[in-house]
RNA sequence: ACGGUCGGAGGGACGAUCGCCGCCGGCGCGAGCCGGGGGAGGAAAGUCCGGGCUUCAUAGGGCGCGGUGGUGGGUAACCCCCACCCCCGGUAACGGUGGGUGCUCCCGGGCAUCGCCGCCAACGGGCGGGACAGUGCAACAGAAAGAAAACCGCCAGCGAUGAUUUCGGUUUUCGGAUUUCGGAUUUGAAGAAUGGUUUUCAAUCCGAAAUCCGCAAUCCCAAAUCCGAAAUCAUCGCUGGUAAGGGUGAAACGGUGCGGGGCGCAAGCCCUUAAUGUAAGAGCGCACCAGCGACCGGGUGACCGGUCGGCUCGGCAAACCCCACCGGAAGCAAGGCCAAGCAGAGAGCAGGACCGGCCCGGUCCGCUACGACUCUCGGGUAGGCUGCUCGAUCCGGCCAGUAAUGGUCGGGCUAGAGAAAUGAUCGUCGCCGGGAGCACCGCGAGGUUCCCCGGCACAAAACCCGGCUUACACGCCGGCCGGCCAA
RNA sequence: CGGGCUGUGGCGCAGCUUGGCUAGCGCGCUUCAUUGGGGUUGAAGAGGUCGCAGGUUCGAAUCCUGUCAGCCCGA
């Protein structure tokens, strides 16, 4: 029995102050579709927040370029890494692309930066 | 049916799985779970106007600043909407013209087409008050750019100069000499270093003028020079008149047309009469058009129509400005409430604070101190709820109104997020474009169904409304006008 | 939400206030000369719908209105 694919507010980062918190920990990594930043939160489970700027276009193509990235991390949320929060930043603008890029891409990026924020010493 | 033009409404449908945000009901101490139902637009956009709402004070007067600007309505209000007025633009059609081309014949027309002009259908555009309140602007060109004159030109008079003609008068006509001037030739000299070339001087020849001498010397004719007078013409100057005209320019005290006949030398008189006047020359007279003013009529009004007068006074205020009207400011990050936090300290002032351009004026608190207000400093810091969707609301009927819109009756509740939801992935259908063939219909061009591929716009609430503007794949509907055909 | 600025040859700017004068300056580009060649230098030349649309005016880069794009500031 697989766990429910639900993604409610509390998953969400909200204000400028925990955003901030992601940045100044400053562990990114990032491939063709997306950056992602990530930071310890000390929570029994992943939270995530999204920034899309105007380079992307209008307001409609943010809308769904946001709607994807939820959608993927909805799906894929139980393969992550727990107890970290993460930022998605879209990259390659030229081309929409689906939600298994997606997911792929996030799950391979985010065991990455869980990597990068926990260095095994050797 | 075609063409032109203007406008309206829509702008994918159904289903499955997994999700997101509110609401309602049930269960549960609670976290939460279950069920039901709802969840982007015509522009939500740009943020260009106007309001509601909230706070400042219940938003008052003047100045300043900003805005609006035909008239009458509508509206909560408007840089909005409706109707009308005026001006400008305007294609087709129509009419005119006869420029180009073609055809035709009766050789000059006809027809067709293109061009130009006029009148211009629906329609489009207009920040459409004021230029005798004032200050300004108009490059270049032009005599002159706003004020009436100057200037050119024309006319008259006077003067000067020159030319021609006429008249009158003086002198001369042959030869020689001198001087001056002009021309030609060759020679010589000098300068530029030489040659060439050129300049100057001298010599010779020719012509003209002045003076002198000789001859001749009576008159006439002719010619030439000079002087004087008159006339004409040309140029210049001065004075006066001026009422044609002045190539320019976007624009120059408006434009077009006409001005008869008879007698007489003339002045003048007579006739139909509108037909006069000057030394000369029309801005004179009349008619029409444009404009202005007065009166009459119509319209609520902007304005329109008619008659008369005969004055003819330009443009730009989207230059400053003047007039009329309107506008207090800030904005939901407005504003209100709650919880939490060790919790204050010091100073200033009798007046302080506020009305966010200035002044007037006003309001509140306090008036001799347990208070009000302001400032500074230390520590700490964290937010949450509300405002938040029942409203100038939506749908339908009826009534008033040309319309915008208003009234009334009935029904409905129709997103409320907050790092910001309204989605993701599929399936079926729909629409558009392309492709290939099987089948069917059709003589044929072609059409229908099935199959495959691709596409289905512009754009997403952020307190809420009314407008404006801009973007928009695709089809749908309607109004108005035009000519043609038919009736 | 409020306020402001800019748009002119390929690039960076001036001209706009006060409408008319040739739309100008620097760099760049092209050609020619100079050089064995290049640079430098000199001479000549090309290149501009003044963001777009409409209006006012005799006349608009300039004035007015609308619109598009970009940038900046404040809360």
């Amino acid at each position: 029995m697989s766990p429910p694919l639900t993604f409610p507010k509390s998953l969400h980062l909200k204000s400028p102050a925990e955003f901030k918190a992601v940045y100044d920990r400053k562990r990114s990594v990032s491939d063709g579709l997306l950056v992602v930043y990530a930071k310890e939160n000390a929570l029994p489970h992943t939270r995530v927040g999204l920034s899309v700027s105007k380079k992307v276009g209008n307001a409609v193509a943010r809308n769904r370029c946001k709607r994807l990235f939820r959608e993927a991390f909805r799906l894929s949320q139980h393969e992550l890494p727990v107890g970290i929060d993460f930022i998605l930043i879209p990259r390659n603008v030229s081309r929409e692309p689906t939600v298994e890029e997606l997911s792929a891409s996030l799950v391979k990026l985010a065991r990455d930066a869980a990597r990068k924020l926990t260095p095994r010493p050797g």
